[in-house]
Parts: structure tokens; sequence; C-alpha cells
DNA sequence: CGCTTTTTATGAATCTGACTCAATATAAGT
DNA sequence: ACTTATATTGAGTCAGATTCATAAAAAGCG
């Protein structure tokens, strides 16, 4: 009997066990809080004993690392397909915008895990790596938009990036909070924000050409009133 | 012999008590992070038993939200200091963003100790009070260059906020990060940005110069039809 | 196939540290 | 000085994360 060679059966059931587990982590998280989420629980939700878990990640917190970057995974591939939906660089912009929003808000508490990862981080923590890939998306859109002619770079770009996403960042509290408020009002002036600061036609009608535009129409005016 | 009527004595005794366990709680915390913060050296740092901590904070939460209200509430003052050297509302804003920023970066584990205490509250839990009392130090300065006519309200207060605040909290995590980057970089940006987007001379000068463009159009379209 | 070796899984036992509480000390009242 | 009320203590409890000796499963091999 010619031995069936899935030469990854082996490798394949614990990648589905480890997928399991962190699967059961992040439900078990998101439903009690990390403090409150015990180890036994999300070992019995993925159907491993105690022990087990800890064969795949190392302690809790590494559990909770692993969740909060598949979370940022998941993000930036729903945040790429967002974006794609649109021509415009602006438009792109926006969208990318609201997609952040809603799902920061949607998925509150891992803003909140977040920065619990980032507290023993530094820079080069693995950890930080899907976040890192997730304000690059940004960055890719805005620096499009800056060959395409439309946007222009009027501060370093960490900064204008930091604008972006602190914004929607603190803004998803505020809305978490306050269920009432419209996100759109964010999305909205954050728009309106990146066109009229980072807008290339609008910065270039600013001054001058204002002066050079109304010129112009006294010289046609000149003009028109010769020939009357 | 006259009982030294001070009253107080003993309150007084259990107040210093309760500062001293704050500021060990304080330094341990930041030293040590919340996890790894013990309250058996919290205690010893206070100099007082263990089972004294219980009586002045419910749990070990509750002392890290105690700890987060004091920060905020010293914030706050630092703040209202920072501004009160300005005159011009503009000038106000920068030396609060650059005052938030400076405070944010220095004592940056306090951001994630603010979160946390966020995790557990409601809209009405007293913990949000002192962060309540910070934001109006901003609202209270906007609303001042409203009155001047410096400032107008191009988007709901709570949107411009989430701005200023969101931005400065993101950036003080970049910069405690990398820190070769410029602090001065963002505050300056989000002065120009709030000159430009709030600003009212700038808008005036906006609306008011395309006003006199169209005017000036009517006029020329009225006289070639005139000619027609 | 049986047998040996290596890799994974198990869960009872250990360990840590927050929190409790009966006992004790200190201050107040009279 | 004595009684009552309040504050402090620290040893003991307990929950839950982590470890580790033991067992099961898979792989290698003649």
């Amino acid at each position: 009997m010619v031995k069936t060679v899935t030469p990854s059966t082996r490798r394949e059931k614990m990648e589905a066990k480890e997928r399991a587990i962190l699967d059961a982590a992040r439900i078990e998280f998101s439903e009690r809080g990390f403090e409150n989420a015990k180890m036994s629980a999300i070992a019995k939700r993925a159907e491993v004993a105690e022990g087990t878990v800890y064969l795949y990640y190392r302690n809790k917190k590494e559990l909770l690392d692993a969740v909060v970057a598949q979370f940022w995974q998941v993000l930036t591939q729903g945040a790429r397909k967002a974006t794609l939906a649109h021509n415009d660089t602006i438009a792109k912009l926006k969208a990318l915008a609201e997609f952040h929003l809603r799902e920061l808000v949607k998925d509150f508490d891992f803003v909140g895990f977040t920065v619990r990862t980032r507290e023993t981080g530094t820079l080069d923590s693995p950890s930080l790596n899907p976040i890192r890939g997730y304000v690059a998306v940004f960055d890719e859109l805005f620096r499009q938009g800056v060959d395409r002619g439309i946007l222009q770079e009027t501060a370093p770009l960490w900064v204008i990036r930091d604008l972006f996403y602190g914004t929607l960042e603190y803004s998803s509290r505020t809305l978490h909070l306050h269920k009432t408020r419209e996100a759109q009002a964010v999305t909205q002036h954050l728009t309106e924000v990146f066109m009229t600061l980072y807008g290339n036609s609008k910065a270039a009608r600013d001054d001058s050409s204002l002066q050079d535009i109304e010129a112009r129409l006294a010289s046609i005016e000149a003009k028109i009133d010769a020939r009357s």
C-alpha cells in the first residue's frame, strides 16, 4: 500500500491546532478581556489540554500578541480591498478612513489589546510588524497621490500619517463611548482637512494663483471694454 | 491641659498614608508596568502592611485608576499654566500642544495605563472625570478663539478636539519609539493645520476673494451678452 | 510488521501574587 | 482607667498561569 504521501499531514495537524488555539483565544479575549480570560477556558474552547497551549505560545501575553497580529493582518487586507474600489486618491483615502474607523469602533477592545502588546515591544519586536504593514497602506496611498500630482507633502510623511491614524483612533474611542455621534462627521472632516492641507490644486490656488486669476480677469474685462 | 484641638490629626494621618500609598504605586507602576507591579512591593514602599493598601483602595485596578486620575489632574494644572503664558489664542494652542506632547513622551507608560483604566469604565465612571477636565482645557481655548473672532468652528467641536488630541497622542507613540524624530515637526504642523482650517482670517479671505472673482465673471458675462 | 526513537499531548502538581480576615494596636469617648 | 470604635497587621486562602513527569502518537528502521 502506497503511503499516501501527504508530506504535511504532521504539519497540517499542528497548524490546524495552532489556528484553533488562536481562534479560541481571540474569542475568549474579546468576550472577557485580557485579565479575565482564562488559559484553561481557551484550552477548552480549542479542545486541547491546558499544557498544549504552551507548546504553541510561550505564555498568555504572547498569545495576545499573536491575536493582535492577526487582527491587524486581517484589517490590512480589508483596508486594501476597501481602497481598491476607488480610483481617485482622495476617494481612496476617504474609504480607508471610513473603513478604519468602522472596524475600530466595532472591535474597540483591540485598540486596548494593541496598546498592551506595545508595552513590552521595542522597535524591532515582531509583534509590531503587522501594524507596520497596516500603516504602510496609508503611506502608499499618499505617495501615489503625490506621484499623480494630487497631493503634496507639506510636512514629513510620518507627521501626516500620525495625524490621520491618530485622529481616527482617538475618534473611535469617542464614538465607542458616545454611540449617538456620527462617524461620518470625522471622516468627512478628515477628508476636507486632507484636501485643504495637502491637496495640490487648492494649495496652488491659495495665494499667488488667486491674484493671477484676478489679474487675468481684469485684463479680459479691459479688452472687452476697449472693444465696445 | 488643653487638648490640642487638631481635629484632623486622625484624618491627616490617614490622608498622609493614602498619599504615601498612591505615590508608591505610581513609582512601582511606572518602573515595572501594571502586570509586574506587586502589591507587596507597593506596600513596602509606602511602609505599610499589605492589608493596609486594601483599606484605601479596593484592589490593584482601582489603585491604578487613582494613579491615572492623579496623573491627569497634574497634567491639567500644567497645561493651564502653560497656556496662561500666552495671549494669542493660536499661541496658547501651540503651547498646549507642545506641553501635552512633551509630557506624554516623557511619561509614555501612562498613555497605556489610561487605556487600561478606560477598559472597565463606562461613560460615567469617575475615573474618566480627570480626563474630562483635561480635554476641557482645549475646549475652553477653542471657544475663546471663536469668541475673539480668531477661530471658527468649521466642524463639531468634538471632531476638532479629537483631531488635536488624537494626533498628539499617536505622535507621542511615534516619538517615544523613534527618539530621533522631532516633536517640533508635529506641533508645528498642527499649528499650521489649525490656522489654515479654523483660522478666521484665511477663511474670510478665501470666501471674499472667491466672491470677487465670481462677481467679476458675472460682470464679464453680462457684457458679452449685451454685445450679442 | 514489531521495535526503538523522536515528537506531541496531557493534566496533575507547583508557584506566584492578589486579596481576606481574625487578631491586635491605636485613638476616642466618657 | 475603662469601654467602644477605628485602623493596622500579616499569615492564610485561593485563583489561575506555568511547568514537567508521564503517556500517546508518529516516524524511522530492520
